[in-house]
DNA sequence: GCAATTCTATACTTATAAGTACAGAATAAC
DNA sequence: GTTATTCTGTACTTATAAGTATAGAATTGC
């Protein structure tokens, strides 16, 4: 009944994305994120708690974002190859070129020794979990596509590891090109 | 002419390693360094630097510890094939179970955005160009032995992207078994 | 044994950054 | 318009950690 809040917290919370994504958590600090979204250290504190709680709020939109990108892709009509294969290479802007520089949000927070909070390393668990749900759910509901001996739960594995590997190596700025042709040869494994 | 040194280099650079790979570069301060070695700090700094010159050093020996040792599995005499899976599954014990957890000090570090230090970039991309080098020379050499069309060059790239995948998701501590299976279903690449 | 030199330990300085107290500004209800 | 309430901005406190000054200990060469 008083005065309003003078920010959206979502376009906060996309601000300190960006801030967290380039830097990491540690080095990042919340000077950094007032300067950035011109909200000074109080109001961040009553908004979202401190740092920690703003960082998993953080990594949860990041990981609601591809996870709902990812149902959308995965649930497409047609071969389930397909739809995997689009799913890796969507990927391909963010793991090479400048853009892939910084790598993937989820993949640096869970490489971070420092961040051993239990309530990120759900919020990471889960994420990789549900993912991995999708392509399972996906291969095994097409199964008969595949040859005979083809294991849906192995793959959506593999899978789930060559998205790692390429976000892990995004730092080095790898060419589109040679992402395109890893991919391209992984997905011999689908058939 | 004066008092020697009353501690070996290389004794300290492996207990930094175990304290770094456990905390990461920015958790891990060097008080933390001085109570588990026992060495000052005035010690420290005289011998190494400052902190990110004692994490190059450490990260410098962990890169040559695994070259070092990836370059005698891949020379092995026999197939190819079989120096391959060799050498992916003598991670198993590094990215499954308890031990995994801690994953891969480099990728660790390659993923720390705060990181951004021109010395460590060049370190981490020498170790992957050597590691790549090391078996797309072997897929090469040995390219008899694939089916016709088979490529050394992606294939050695491949192998890599796996391989950091299974570094990354190691955090996770996923089970040894189904990392054996991923693997194998990746040999299937190489063929 | 003595001197020169280098190492080591304590204790300090300094910088940075997380989190907060407090005063003042803005808004909704009446 | 007044008042109660909540937000905002400045400035502060506090903690932590990097890096260093300085004094004292240890060792080699003579």
């Amino acid at each position: 009944m008083a005065r309003p809040r003078s920010f959206d917290p979502d376009d906060v919370l996309e601000i300190a994305r960006q801030v967290f994504w380039q830097k990491g958590f540690q080095a990042t600090s919340l000077d950094e994120i007032t300067a950035a979204s011109g909200i000074a250290k109080p109001s961040l504190y009553a908004a979202f708690g401190d740092k920690h709680a703003l960082f998993l709020r953080v990594l949860d939109r990041y990981h609601d974002g591809i996870l709902g990108w990812a149902e959308r892709v995965l649930a497409q009509p047609g071969p389930a190859r397909e739809a995997i294969r689009q799913w890796l290479t969507g990927f391909i802007p963010y793991c090479s070129g400048e853009k892939g520089q910084r790598g993937c949000l989820s993949i640096n927070s869970a490489t971070d020794g420092s961040l051993d909070q239990a309530a990120l390393r759900k919020s990471i668990e889960r994420y990789n979990r549900r993912l991995e749900e999708l392509l399972r759910t996906r291969l095994r509901a097409d199964r008969a596509q595949f040859k005979k001996g083809f294991d849906p739960d192995i793959t959506a594995h593999t899978v789930m590891v060559v998205h790692a590997g390429l976000m892990a190596l995004a730092h080095q700025t790898p060419d589109s090109k040679q992402v395109k042709a890893v991919i391209e040869q992984v997905m011999g494994l689908l058939a």
